[in-house]
RNA sequence: GCGCCCGUAGCUCAGUCGGAUAGAGCGUCGGCCUCCGGAGCCGAAGGUCAGAGGUUCGAGUCCUCUCGGGCGCGCCA
């Protein structure tokens, strides 16, 4: 329960006596009454729009209601002054104890501050990363994983019931192209091809250990052999290569799946069969003939028949394809099978991420988990845009074809898992992020990630002083809080009181990046109070003359350092007691 | 040609299920170090929220159109 919601049930109460003095009608709908703070603080505190969004349905002035409204606020214990304001909202002043009371609720709280029944127990599976195992994780890769881990956090920390997933892409033609890529480096190191790498197979070094261990093991057995020898057995091979490569990538990062699921997996067990079969039952499966697409004239363009799913009847552009012309499942419909796998067991709620470039399948995915769940299951996706690298404001050149990637790995063993988490975050997913190697490990308040770290690390060095000053730092029962006084301490506060409302409003949304820019609000208000501090020597945490009032400021900081910590968490980016 | 995303200060970006006088960082200019970590803080300047209509008490936010940018557009994933 936060401050804003307790002030919201005043007015929904303020509503009900005036609704039960007959001076609102009883049947009105208050779900869009809302309590937040003004942007403008010379508004006070918290301001409703009761009056405003009520006024029509109830055939009164808003300013009339606004008054009335108001008059019911006005004496409630926690309220320090109600005014009214054209053109009809009702603004607070809380009492200054509201906001003190916060400190002792964060302590008695901890590491749950700030949780909310947003989700309700729902069950929500988050679907990120799943990466080609045809290489390691590249930047790209890093950007959509971290998000998606930080939403998986944060949704968790909401209420949901979370199973966090990872897609296996391992039956299609790019597994076809990756044992080829390594049968060309298995006739290379047995010196039996001096050509180059066909095009469309992937140039990258990490595969040659995959042949390395495939001529230790077999030798020159499959030199010279037809392809359907041993195709099968180089991409099992360099899949389970990959995925080993790829799950090492996701514990540099701090990732941990709960659900591996494998495509091919599926296909073997026979459940994309079934599935079409399933959405054959419901009379969404047909063989038609797509017009090819406008505007753009494809070249050797032939009307090819094909099993088609009526993705139109749900929102859809277009219908479908299900299968090729050759006659394997397409992508789509080992994704339908996964998803309906994944309704199976059991999510009510499904969320996917995706790169960018994927956005033309959004909605023919959605289409397809309405159609499986028979509208039950809403399928949320969220794309992450690219990342763009640069050193010292220079771009880095990156050329897939040519084999140069920037891999996850490294740039996390230059800048740190932290440093990445954290600035992957400060931008919104749908929009592009550019990352530069060098400023990112720059200690100043310029990076983010360094100023929130530095707010943390000061409250701990307070802490260390006071420690050795011999104060109890640890139990905090009767701390006189109506010690903290100044201004800039209730804007602490009240900074850090914030904390329950961005978590729900960031899971509402799925945008795990509102919990960044909100703790680099939250240190920023913490920094501008320790520099006054050195300013004015009676505003310092640590007073040796006056313990009352230190111990007030030392219990006002543990409270600050919980919520730093606990928005750093859900990050999955760990809170340091020192920075070097 | 169609679909999705985006357009906010010189630059990079926030902006609450629509809320009041649109914010932050960088950059520019001007201040603040006996003393808890100055790796910080305070202040100033800087805006047609791409443009035009519409919805309503109220629009950066919702709708329509135009302009500009990104991504995608049968049998790749």
């Amino acid at each position: 329960m936060n401050v804003y919601h307790e002030i919201l049930e005043k007015v929904h109460a303020a509503l009900e006596e005036l609704q039960a003095r007959g001076e609102l009608p009883g049947n009105l709908d208050l779900s869009a009454v809302t309590v937040e703070p003004p942007r403008d603080p010379a508004y006070g505190h918290m301001s409703t729009n009761a009056a405003l969004v009520l006024a029509r349905a109830a055939r009164t002035k808003p300013l009339e209601l606004a008054e009335a409204i108001a008059a019911r606020l006005r004496g409630l214990p926690d309220v320090a002054a109600v005014t009214v304001a054209s053109p009809g909202f009702v603004n607070l002043t809380l009492a200054d104890d509201v906001w003190r009371r916060q400190v002792e609720v964060v302590l008695r709280e901890g590491a749950d501050y700030g949780r909310c029944d947003l989700g309700r127990g729902l069950r929500v599976n988050v679907e990120y990363c799943s990466a080609n195992p045809t290489g390691p994780l590249h930047v790209g890769h890093g950007r959509g994983t971290v998000f998606g881990d930080a939403l998986a956090n944060l949704l968790e920390f909401a209420g949901y019931r979370v199973t966090r997933e990872y897609y296996i892409n391992d039956g299609g033609g790019q597994i076809e192209a990756l044992a080829r890529s390594i049968y060309h480096r298995y006739l290379q190191l047995l010196g039996q091809t001096d050509e180059p790498l066909p095009k469309g197979l992937y140039p990258i070094e990490e595969l040659v250990p995959v042949a390395e261990a495939i001529v230790e093991r077999d030798g020159a057995k499959w030199v010279g052999k037809p392809e359907s020898d041993w195709l099968d057995l180089f991409g099992r091979a360099g899949v389970q290569a990959m995925m080993a490569r790829i799950r090492e990538d996701l514990a540099l990062l701090g990732v941990r799946h709960d659900v591996f699921t494998s495509e091919r997996a599926l296909i073997e067990a026979g459940r994309i069969d079934e599935t079409i079969r399933h959405l054959d039952g419901l009379g969404l499966v047909y063989v038609g003939t797509l017009p090819p697409p406008k505007g753009k004239p494809v070249e050797d363009w032939e009307p090819t028949p094909q099993l088609l799913f009526r993705a139109t009847l749900f929102g859809d552009d277009s219908d479908r394809p299900l299968k090729r012309s050759n006659g394997a499942w397409t992508y789509f419909a080992a994704d339908v099978a996964y998803h309906l796998d994944k309704i199976r067991r059991g999510a009510q709620l499904l969320v996917d991420v995706w790169g960018a470039d994927h956005g033309g399948y959004v909605k023919r995915m959605q289409a397809a988990v309405k159609a499986l769940s028979e509208g039950r299951v809403e399928l949320v996706v969220r794309l992450c845009q690219l990342v763009k690298l640069y050193s010292a404001g220079q771009p880095l050149r990156m050329s897939k074809r040519a084999g140069r990637t920037v891999w996850l790995r490294d740039v996390l063993e230059e800048v740190g898992r932290d440093v990445f988490r954290f600035m992957m975050l400060t931008r919104r997913n749908d929009a592009p992020l550019d990352f530069d190697l060098v400023e990112a490990v720059r200690q100043s308040k310029d990076n983010p990630v360094f100023y929130v770290q530095y707010a943390h690390a000061r409250i701990c060095s307070v802490f260390r002083h006071a420690a050795e000053a011999g104060m109890d730092t640890g139990r905090w029962a009767g701390v006189p809080l109506e010690r903290l006084r100044d201004p800039a301490e209730l804007e602490l506060l009240r900074a850090m009181a914030q904390w329950p409302r961005v978590v729900e409003g960031a899971a509402r949304q799925f945008e795990p990046h509102r919990i960044a820019f909100y703790l680099h609000d939250l240190a920023g208000a913490f920094h501008s109070l320790w520099t006054r501090g050195k300013e004015e020597s009676g505003l310092r945490f640590l007073l040796a003359e006056d313990e009352a009032t230190t111990r007030a400021r030392l219990a006002m900081l543990a409270a600050v350092r919980i919520v730093l910590a606990n928005g750093l968490r859900l990050l999955g980016v760990e809170p340091l007691e020192e920075l070097h």
